[in-house]
DNA sequence: GGATATTGATTGAACGTTCATTCAAACACA
DNA sequence: TGTGTTTGAATGAACGTTCAATCAATATCC
């Protein structure tokens, strides 16, 4: 039984302090002073809750994933199995979630993907979720399509949609996040008008 | 050794061993000290060259631009201005050059995305080549398509390209480098099979 | 029910490590 | 000898972690 802070409060309240940090000064210069002083706590507390500074980035990045999850799958409740358009929709629109193109996310995104290639925790998830994105769309597109064909239309929307992603990240003007969703729903048609 | 190190040839030993450590330790622990050993001189001689690490980065970064620049522009040398889909197969292969696509520039690349969004001198290159890549492509398509039209195609093949890179360079059995190609090309073909 | 013990959260200064930079000295060649 | 190159130890700043001390909230006991 906790006694102010709740245990699930405190562990959020730094996340989100993280996020803020990398968003405002970068991975590298995201030292857990100025996270404390984000979250109005001391710098302790982190190693209290997480074990040390990694503990708190593969926690934040965990974060990031299940909010990306439940963004797909709330979208695709209630759809028939055979809407394949809706499915493919609704993981596209999942994917440019407004919690996954808000500026602190995208920042923090971007800086997990370049650790991951040295960080076996955060390779392990990064790697879900990259075959996440990819089944679940080849799975759909195997319902109208052979399974060549559906996995060349799973690699090219899977491709479109991180792609967009990406350049709306470095865009200085921020992300155009109906036009990248369009556009890739754009693609995803074009495959399902095949014809086999 | 004497003289012999001739200003140039320095200058790129030294921006080669630091795309190694980079691709080695990743950029958080690419230190001076780890550069020099690489490139098998001492720590001083970076801020010699460079007038510092950040400059040696900033090298780098424009190295790998310049080769990305040359891998693009040789392959569109003798195509004939009215074949649109030369030029743009030639963008596309180009963007996928051994130079961009080995483990050492893709990881660098991925490091300098998430630092330029914090280092202005990185976020100019870094727009410079995004805006490159999309205009390329726009005036192309623009040959064959209405405006509106033109800059979708654009936006969508410049997306892939760079979405199907990234994926591939997070793949830990590597990036395949024909697949890639292959499907930035089959979508930029439907792009200019539309009738207007 | 009031006093006391227990628990777990929280603090922040101290510690040891690591890093980029600097610069006087050494060096190589013309 | 003079000039530009190279060395590497010294420097000081900054970092993550640790831990004894403090505090607030419950639990236990008489």
């Amino acid at each position: 039984m906790p006694h102010h802070g709740s245990l699930n409060g405190r562990r959020e309240q730094l996340i989100r302090a993280n996020l803020t940090a990398i968003h405002q000064y970068g991975l590298a210069d995201a030292t857990i002073a100025r996270i404390a002083r984000l979250a109005g706590v001391s710098t302790g507390i982190i190693s209290h809750y997480f074990g040390g500074k990694s503990g708190l980035m593969e926690a934040t990045m965990r974060h990031l994933l299940a909010e990306l999850g439940r963004a797909v799958t709330e979208r695709r409740q209630g759809l028939d199995a055979d809407d394949v358009e809706g499915h493919v929709d609704a993981i596209i629109d999942g994917n440019f979630d407004s919690t996954q193109t808000n500026r602190a996310a995208m920042r923090t995104w971007l800086e997990f993907w370049a650790s991951s290639m040295h960080q076996p925790a955060l390779q392990r998830l990064q790697r879900v979720n990259e075959r996440r994105l990819y089944s679940n769309l080849c799975h759909q597109f195997r319902k109208r399509l052979p399974p060549t064909q559906a996995r060349d239309a799973a690699r090219s929307v899977a491709g479109l949609i991180d792609g967009l992603w990406l350049r709306g990240a470095l865009h200085p003007d921020g992300i155009d996040i109906n036009g990248c969703r369009r556009l890739a729903r754009e693609n995803a048609r074009f495959w399902l008008a095949q014809t086999h």
